[in-house]
RNA sequence: UCCUCAGUAGCUCAAUGGUAGAGCAUUCGGCUGUUAACCGAAGGGUUGUAGGUUCGAGUCCUACCUGAGGAGCCA
């Protein structure tokens, strides 16, 4: 047992977080945060102080703290930084249902008035939002956003690695086109060579998998097209899994148990942050297993039916994916797509040479195609006979011709944009609140 | 790249071709239970930029800049 001199430190109160004030009712505890809000009339004020965890209403009398103290709590600027001790309360009144009896406080960095700050808690347009970026991020409606990506990025992980996945990481820089059907960055790579910043993992997730038998990797993806919609970021982040001797089927099947997992995760765990959002829980309750299935033919046929211009052997507009979902309660697999709007590398249908393998997840109420993937070709020749069809170089595919080569398997996998998973979880307008800095078409900045 | 719409106070928005306005924010004053608190007062403007039409332009015309929504393309 260690003794300690009584001479010196005055106990100092426990510091805690927001999130655990229920654990210490009664108590007198520390919380450091920034003011977020502050309300007050003649001998009392209510400081309500954020600490990322949540936010406390805190309750300062002036008759029970010495004057500097209360006055500097009742001058205080939004968003400045403070300490408060006090004791914890269950309180009706107060959102959250605790409140703070304000003992003390200590202000580390007061924001001056002269400059304000300037993300007030009334309405802003969103050209002020996004040049804002760096502070909207404090914001109740954005914090609840980024806490439901916190947990569907969570949820996929726990996912792969509880079902025998490794997640093996794949290269950002990469010598030339993947796929040959998107536009890509290109990067000096010092003095003489340019490389493209990835925009899929997956021909070295099949290397991976080669390796591993089932593999994901999971980082940032970058597409140069210039697309200017609710739905795109230049800069997004995808996890790839990718499995050695699966099927069509398979890859079906993991893509819609990895959906039904996030949706059960986010329904468990962020509850407050999707009232925050107000989001109609229900529409996330009905996503159950199994989910819709679909060839691309009736697929086709269903648009045409209702209007779309669509022909046979093209690929979906965001309409038709509207179109397709609109009057759905759990997403749709769309399967067989033409050869011809697929990237080089799909394994054809073996009854119908003129489809590919593949299959596109189309989420619910608008939200688009979250996941696409499919079977890959193992056959050595068939796959130089695409690279061919394709245009594409032999050379720059040597290595991925060498996994055909030696001990070619059926394989499999997708891709999955965690921004529009996101999105579709917190039933949100655009794309770009998911993502703490979103990289645009024309807005890189902060 | 194309189409449509919008730029007025720090922010969100008003203003028939005829005196530039409100709410919030900021400052000062009031209030011991506030919930985007409230009440009273004050300061705050080269109406995105450059031309043009007009006795007179925030308003009409032309070009440009910036942003938003959509299309194509894509996860």
């Amino acid at each position: 047992m260690e003794s300690t001199s009584p001479e010196i430190t005055p106990a100092r109160p426990l510091r805690i977080t927001i999130a655990e004030a229920a654990k210490h009712l009664g108590e007198t505890v520390e919380i450091a945060g920034w003011l977020y809000n502050l309300r007050k009339s003649g001998k009392i004020c209510f400081p309500l102080l954020r600490d990322g965890t949540g936010v406390m209403q805190c309750v300062a009398v002036k008759s029970a703290l010495p004057e500097e103290t209360f006055e500097a709590l009742k001058g205080l600027t939004q968003e400045s930084s403070l300490i408060i001790t006090g004791k914890i309360r269950a309180e009706q009144r107060a959102q959250g249902g605790f409140e703070m009896d304000v003992e003390g406080a200590e202000i580390v960095q007061r924001v001056p008035e002269s400059d304000p700050y300037p993300v007030s808690p009334k309405d802003h347009g969103t050209d002020f939002l996004m040049d804002h970026r760096h502070l909207w991020i404090r914001s109740r409606r954005q914090h609840a956003i980024l806490r439901v990506r916190h947990e569907v990025i969570k949820a996929v992980r726990d996912y792969f690695d509880s079902h025998g996945f490794t997640l093996v990481d794949t290269p950002i820089f990469t010598p030339a086109a993947c796929e040959g059907t998107t536009t890509l960055f290109p990067v000096k790579y010092f003095d003489d060579e340019i490389v493209y910043l990835t925009q899929s993992g997956q021909l070295y997730n099949e290397a991976n998998a080669m390796a591993f038998g089932k593999v994901y990797c999971f980082g940032p993806t970058f597409r140069a097209e210039k697309s200017k919609t609710r739905r795109h970021l230049t800069e997004f982040w995808m996890v790839e899994p990718e499995m050695a001797y699966a099927t069509l089927e398979d890859v079906k099947r993991v893509a819609e148990e990895l959906i039904v997992f996030i949706v059960g995760r986010v329904l468990e765990n962020r509850r407050p942050e999707l009232a925050v959002l107000e989001r109609d829980v229900s529409k996330l309750e009905s996503i159950k297993a199994p989910f819709h299935r679909m060839s691309y033919d009736d697929a086709v046929k269903k648009l045409t039916a209702k209007g779309s211009e669509i022909q046979w052997g093209g690929d979906f507009g965001g309409t038709d994916e509207t179109i397709l979902t609109e009057d759905l309660d759990r997403p749709v697999l769309v399967d067989r797509y033409p050869s011809q709007v697929k990237a080089f590398y799909f394994e054809p249908d073996p009854d119908r040479p003129e489809v590919a393998l593949g299959v596109d997840v189309l989420a619910p109420e608008g939200y688009g195609e979250i996941i696409g993937g499919g079977q890959r070709i193992y056959n050595l020749d068939l796959l130089l006979k695409r690279i061919d069809e394709h245009g594409l170089p032999r050379e720059a595919f040597n290595w991925y011709l060498d996994l055909r080569k030696y001990g070619g398997v059926p394989h499999g996998g997708f891709g999955m944009g965690i921004e529009r998973c996101v999105s579709w979880m917190c039933g949100l307008e655009h794309i770009r609140e998911t993502i703490a800095f979103p990289r645009m078409l024309y807005r890189t900045r902060p």
